[in-house]
DNA sequence: GATGAATGAGGCTTCATTCAT
DNA sequence: CATGAATGAAGCCTCATTCAT
């Protein structure tokens, strides 16, 4: 897109030549991608910790034991920093998330396989990402937001499409042509409100196992609803 | 708070000292009032519109046609401002919502009561306040986040009271101590969630009567489904 | 000078029309007189007590129990109130100080007065007044500058009097034309820093007797050293 | 304090790592230095000239051919600047006049030359710095006004330990305990004074030399009195 | 005379971003 | 590639003063 290549997943075209890059370019490049992770790492902590607006540049800098200038050359601006940090997170949840919808087909296992990871995986050992993409990210900019828009709307699709699958597979009939989707927002919601509440605000952590289960039975409840 | 009355629901006490106030005193008042008010609004207004940080205490100013200073005196800061106003919408999603949890007592009409109003009254009527609270409010400081989460833990109380009654109106068993707890932090995120997705993302208002019935289906599915 | 009859020691011309004044006319003279007072008791603890930048109008008028606007109808501005204090702070210093300098004639017993009556009547009970006149009228703007020279003119005026006359009366040759001056700025000069050094910054007001007994011992003993 | 070194008296540490630095850092230092003291320099002019609180950023940082933006990279703050200026003040005085009294072990030609190096160096030389020591940073905050005791305490200091070596060395008993405290108070106030009086309100430096003489001479005659 | 709401210029400070070295 | 000093627009807020009631 612009002259840096800005990203870990992007720049891996090995063999560029035809052949191996030389000794040192391997280095060069994998210190490169050791300090695009360093300061994305910093961003990700100080995001988190103090807000986004609160942390800046340069102690995002600082805390990644690098010049501002260097900051910039691997991000394009502060946006870049947060937007990259969503799409990580977006793409590590609908790693885990979507996969275990897809294997929803004709039970209901996929849902409560995604409520266990989420809920047992995901939130103890992320909370800094919980913060991030459900807090720090709401309402930034126009562009931060629509990529929060396409992850949302990615696990949505998730969700629904395995909600489609089973009304396929099971021939229950939903209310409305809205019914699938209306109830994967709705399963997205709760995910979120849940980690907010119990993560973000309180610190629950230890009750998570429950709050997930109960979470999965409800969430479940209104699925199993249709089905008789 | 501090000498100045700084709310339209507070300053109540007519009859001070035993007759009514002045006829001047009266009227300045009401100015007074007014002036909070037409405030409130253009901060409503722009906060919506531009986002909490680009809405410059100036333009606030402007659009109210106030000085600077004049808004100053009807509130502290900027983040008043977002206070009062988020605490304003609290107050009312609570007693739309509140009242019509509370009359859930045996049947279950309260919960599509409460579904009903929230987005077929609320939701397309509302949308600036829709964005304040779940966008521009979200993350932006400490004492705000305070508030926030004040207005949701008393919505979630009321939700959760709702399903305690019916739980022991209806003899049912939760699956655990928390169930009514996550259950009513579930209900709060699918309101939360759907009308960010339908309504501030997309503009799907149009369909939004079919979004809340289906909503108000899936909320009642799950909890349908402990009754038997 | 304006409109404003603002000070207490002017406004006196009883008898204006060769009658005395209505029994109301007097009464709203004598609150007059009052609320002027009240008004400048207020700034002169704020002052003190918080410092001339930082002690609002809103406040000085608050601890006085006026308004705003009642303020500025006794005083023309707040370097106008800086001002009067100043004013009736060196005319309490010089009734107390050019007094007891002006006993002093062929004996030393008039510096001895000026330092008792200094440092162990006004020191331990004007600390307020202390800071205003040595810390707080300090460069505060042109005009309060020029005040505080004309208050520290006459004071000194007072000393090099005294100075001269012990001259003229025991035939002493001072070391040059300006030494009765210069001498007169030194005891001043003294009795400031000992004043901020001992009241305003420590508070040693136990020890203060000693302090002043050893100050006036050290003043003498210059003006000693020139008697033989 | 923080990792700016803020200060041509701090960072001298030639010979970091066994070498000088390189050539290029060298520069960059010194120019650092440069414009830390531009900066510095220009504050001083416009605190003098304007007053402290007159003075604003904006003009400093026009005045030393800068922007705002990198006054505020080498000062904290405006008060930081004050601060910076006053203990280079404190500094130099001390150096000038501590090294004198510290001469003054049996005979009183430390205090002769303490004042003459006062009168004839300092005060003609650095009127703005005066004017600053005395005037502008009077009363302005706590911090400030720390500082300032911090100096005084010292000076203070120095004159004591002249006046109680004196009182060691001849034997002289002073009145009381408290006696070389308080005379090195009275000695600091008699030059305070003296320099506002004749530098800073009255323009006299013409006779300073004569004052200067008038001066010592009333201090040493203090003492002297002492002696005998 | 008294009130206090309204004013708005002006102040300080922050911080994302750039660019010469 | 990396550095970090420099930028300057933009932001929030204060507060002495005025004036209609």
């Amino acid at each position: 897109m612009d002259k840096k290549n800005n990203s870990s997943q992007i720049d891996h075209h090995p063999g560029e030549n035809g052949g191996a890059l030389s000794r040192s370019a391997q280095r060069r490049q994998r210190e490169r991608e050791q300090r695009y992770q360093t300061i994305l790492r910093a961003a990700e902590t100080l995001f988190a910790r103090e807000g986004y607006h609160k942390a800046g540049m340069e102690r995002i800098a600082d805390m990644a034991e690098v010049s501002v200038g260097t900051v910039y050359f691997y991000f394009k601006n502060k946006e870049d920093l947060l937007i990259q940090l969503l799409d990580e997170i977006g793409y590590q949840l609908r790693n885990l998330l979507g996969s275990a919808f897809r294997q929803a087909d004709m039970s209901l296992a996929g849902f409560e396989k995604a409520g266990k990871v989420f809920f047992e995986d995901f939130c103890p050992h992320y909370p800094e990402r919980l913060a991030i993409i459900f807090r720090e990210s709401v309402g930034q900019s126009p562009l931060v937001e629509t990529h929060r828009k396409r992850i949302f709307d990615r696990l949505i699709a998730d969700v629904r499409e395995a909600l489609e699958r089973l009304q396929a597979n099971t021939g229950v009939a939903f209310q409305s042509p809205l019914s699938a989707e209306v109830m994967a927002v709705c399963i997205m919601g709760m995910y979120e409100r849940l980690a907010y509440q119990f993560i973000i605000w309180e610190d629950r952590s230890a009750e998570l196992k429950t709050i997930g289960e109960d979470a999965v039975a409800y969430i479940l409840g209104g699925v199993k609803n249709l089905c008789r």
